[in-house]
DNA sequence: ACCCTTTTTTACAGCGCTGTAAATTCGCCG
DNA sequence: CGGCGAATTTACAGCGCTGTAAAAAAGGGT
């Protein structure tokens, strides 16, 4: 059962096949009885435009792309939850790649085997430099995520990593606390998120006239509560004695609680904690966590925005762009008392 | 700049289209000297083939639809993992669609307003019923997941839930708990997987000679922590008293778990807890969560290989397919003592 | 050198749709 | 009724690729 073309609705309401496409598109220069005919015959074939076609005679795809690292990470699984509303927003849909953190992916999702896929690529690397960001692109409109550098040919949307790093060492300074651990770097090589938090770790220390101290950073188990978890203990059990914990992200802050439950730590009473991404459970357990949430659907729509700007034609320098973000103040990190 | 196309390469390397695309189809009979000139020639423009023409020629897009309701429930971020990843080994890409737990949407999704973007749907409804499912659907291969009922011409795999609910009160039984609350349900109408796990829920305390008392069922809050919180929180503070509590899925575990904590009932010594679906969080919550889960790669690989029969060609009546399931014992209600 | 088989290569016709530009029809005025 | 500009409609040529079937070239044996 061939599928209903095009020309099966015209000849069946005795038009030529560009009026039945014109009807489609709702072309304004069709007279109501020839457009009404048409509807008709669509209805009565049951015809549905075929998208490849449609895609070969126009150069659009009507198709994003999006390349995150791993969608069981639940602050990759809310992106791509609010980029693809967003994208279905602007009549687009998702193709959906994970590049599972390894380099050799990520080459592969730049360089994609096959073109004519999708209009544009939004992807949020892990390894790639922006040297071989800039040397893998083929021609689609790319922007990108997340903390790494990128090259000054594409655009780039991520919130200041940074600032709000020292947000936070400042929140937990005005708790009262002066031992203020950070963890979840990984360790030999911190990723480049891990950089920049860590940077602005030291940049609040500083700023609120701390001591920086290494021994304060344990390393190991980013994004990942369980490895977190044996690393925060481990430095426990070997005498670390902090009274907060600046986390590098929620996973790890929920191993952390484990951890310092584990323990018998209190928290807060003995250790604030913070964590990073405000995913779902840092609501829900308990004690809630206080986490830095970036304003997700505000980084979707902008990422689209300067993706579709490409995709028009845009085609000067790579646009880098910050969005904000803020600290949800829960249990595990209150508010200071006044 | 208008991208390389096979006539190009053709052009260039001084043959026909047609040598070409054998070349990069790998197409045995051809001269190694020819088959070296163009792959040379393929190289030397950075031709890449185009996805579109290809599949306009040959009728395959080697893309699959996956429909779930909200991406951001852990649940059915891993299972698109898993799916994308099951697809991904067989040479296809994943296009994500998400139904938003609406009627409307899971509608539209399932009768595609465009053709040809796609070979097969893996789909996850909610809210269709079978008549709706077997109406609306386009002549696209389907795969149905989750525990609606599926029209005879549709195949469906999904797990056993009532019997999974059964193991799981007897296994609350074998710990001594006599009281046994189930959390979760949707009211007014229960979902038909609510439906399922609380007749499992029934016919475990009739195996166990417990009474069913319908005042031990806590509504609201399903895939949902706080409205679980909440519910639960409520039905506590009039007056209930249960000893076990079977939760729908984790998130209303997570939910239930602090409701309990906020009221000072340790979990397992006062109430004993599981919640369904084995989400990363269960594992790292304190205490970690008792659940039931599902073998998500082998359901992905089944859901995969039924609907790759259908791409082949396959046009008999629904296969109805049970994966199976395990207890993943933990904290929140461990083993019984012996 | 010639004929026949096998290997290699090619021409051509679409797949289903839309952009362009030209053809046709319409409505209206003088 | 002829003429004219505007409103409708259409023919046709691709978009980039592959299946079919047939042509051309290469071997192999006399």
């Amino acid at each position: 059962m061939r599928s209903v073309r095009l020309s099966d609705v015209a000849r069946h309401a005795g038009v030529s096949t560009k009026t039945v496409s014109n009807v489609v598109h709702g072309y304004q220069h069709v007279r109501p009885s020839t457009r009404e005919r048409v509807q008709r015959a669509i209805a009565e074939l049951g015809y549905r435009p075929d998208a490849r076609g449609r895609s070969l005679a126009t150069g659009r795809t009507h198709m994003l792309a999006l390349a995150v690292p791993d969608l069981r990470n639940p602050y990759f699984a809310e992106l791509a939850h609010s980029i693809a509303e967003a994208a279905i927003a602007r009549g687009y849909r998702l193709l959906l790649e994970e590049s599972m953190g390894t380099p050799e992916v990520e080459r592969a999702v730049l360089s994609a085997e096959e073109a004519g896929l999708v209009d544009g690529l939004i992807f949020q690397p892990v390894w790639l430099t922006s040297g071989e960001l800039a040397q893998h692109s083929r021609g689609v409109p790319v922007v990108l995520l997340g903390e790494n550098s990128a090259p000054l040919s594409m655009d780039h949307v991520r919130t200041d990593n940074v600032a709000a790093a020292a947000h936070v060492v400042e929140h937990l300074h005005a708790l009262g606390r002066r031992r203020i651990a950070f963890l979840g770097a990984e360790a030999p090589v911190p990723s480049q998120t891990s950089k920049l938090r860590l940077m602005g770790y030291q940049k609040g220390l500083e700023a609120c006239g701390l001591p920086v101290d290494p021994a304060l950073v344990v390393t190991g188990g980013a994004a990942d509560a369980a490895r977190a978890c044996a690393a925060l203990g481990a430095a426990l059990d070997a005498g670390l004695a902090p009274d907060a914990l600046l986390c590098r992200d929620d996973l790890a802050a929920l191993g952390a609680l484990r951890a310092l439950g584990e323990r018998g730590l209190r928290v807060p009473e003995d250790v604030a904690l913070t964590g990073w991404d405000d995913i779902e459970a840092a609501t829900h357990v308990r004690p809630s966590i206080t986490t830095v949430r970036a304003d997700a659907a505000h980084l979707a729509g902008r990422a689209l925005d300067l993706l579709f700007e490409r995709i028009e034609g845009y085609d000067g320098l790579g646009r880098h762009e910050f969005i904000g973000h803020s600290l949800q103040v829960r249990e595990s990190a209150p508010a200071a008392k006044r």
